[in-house]
DNA sequence: ACAATAGTGTCTTTTAGACACTATCGG
DNA sequence: CCGATAGTGTCTAAAAGACACTATTGT
């Protein structure tokens, strides 16, 4: 068509995609991996061609990168400052990412404020390559707000869990207390499935699932 | 650099932005222009070049092709669909985008439910061109989501205004009740300023502004 | 028995919903 | 005075915060 013929001589910016893939183990991690081009950590990503989905770019790019995958993902924000690349102009979707556990047990880092802590030593936010510490920032920042309104939490967590688990995850990325409200203040997301038979002392924990009807 | 001489021949997706403008008036107002090419009604936006910022492309566009300036802008979404512009892949950052009154009086319709009504008749969301639908619902979902834990409301409306001009708002977005409670509902977002004198019968509304020391 | 962990009950405080009532206006 | 509009007070119901207490487990 005429108008996509008149533009193809048109320059315009790449396109990238950057996953923050967060985990919850007593702490929040989030997963980096070197880039060898600019010697800084990053969040794993790369460019979107023409013929793939920024999401689909996102998971291969996070697997070869990071051997991560079977990830929650969903849109985080676009970033598309004049200089964030001093290479070339790229515009990067960024998505939060959220896995139990992970894959691979190499590259991640405990965000605890602004510093990041891994087993190659520690660095701060604002050391990340390009603007990518304020994009774990913002994601930190969305994750959290959206916890009790949404089924985010869900992603961080095993299919079955106990009630002091997801409360510690709460707690943990809160950073507040609830005491013994916590299931009180869960209403109807969790459906129990069991209870946990571990060689630890103490009453044995009652088991649960997310509960399939509960909606945001 | 070398990799971005490396991507130099390497066929990358167009990038856009489109603004879904609203305005409160009695109801929820969204501006629309005639897209020429396609036949259909469509959000304003335009193509992002590499040398500018996609906002300031953004008001760029929604002044030539809907005359309207001045507005409030924040990043909605990114709608990346394979074939969401028949023409050539094109990967658009839609914005959210609020003005009180609107400097041009066309182009307005009306968003009742999933129905566009405007000087010129009537359709329905659907019947808009690409996915500027879909778009504009949800745009509309995140400004009442956003409602209480922001202060987008304030660009709604002029610098000043009554109790019960701004609880209008609110009660149309959400298309609920908050009887007399709404002066308490408002905590210390609102300061007063003085007193409206309109010609109309009834008590005189004290006038409010926005409280700059308010925060989400 | 006891330390450790999980879970229940029950207060108080705060917030939300509903509405009766008072206060001003113009004509 | 009367219909309109704006604003206050108060009562009840629901939700949130804080914590004492009970219930199980392994050693």
């Amino acid at each position: 068509m005429h108008v996509a013929e008149s533009l193809k001589k048109y320059e315009h910016p790449y396109l990238t995609v950057d996953g923050v893939l967060f985990r919850f183990d007593g702490g929040l991690d989030v997963k980096l991996c070197r880039n060898d081009e600019i010697g800084k950590l990053c969040l794993p990503g790369g460019f979107v061609p023409v013929d793939r989905l920024a999401v689909d770019v996102l998971r291969e790019k996070v697997m070869a990168k990071a051997g991560e995958s079977g990830f929650y993902a969903e849109q985080l924000q676009t970033y598309d400052g004049l200089d964030r690349d001093p290479r070339s102009r790229v515009v990067s979707i960024a998505y939060l990412c959220l896995t139990c556990g992970g894959t691979d047990g190499n590259g991640w880092y405990r965000l605890d404020g602004d510093v990041l802590r891994g087993s190659d030593g520690e660095l701060a936010l604002g050391d990340l390559g390009f603007d990518h510490g304020g994009i774990v920032a913002d994601a930190r920042r969305r994750l959290v707000n959206k916890l009790w309104y949404s089924d985010l939490v869900r992603h961080l967590l095993p299919g079955m869990f106990t009630m002091p688990e997801i409360q510690a995850v709460y707690e943990g990325l809160e950073g507040k207390d609830y005491y013994n409200n916590f299931k009180r203040d869960m209403g109807s997301r969790l459906a129990p499935v069991g209870l946990r038979k571990d060689g630890k002392p103490g009453r044995k924990a009652v088991l649960y699932e997310w509960n399939s009807e509960w909606e945001v």
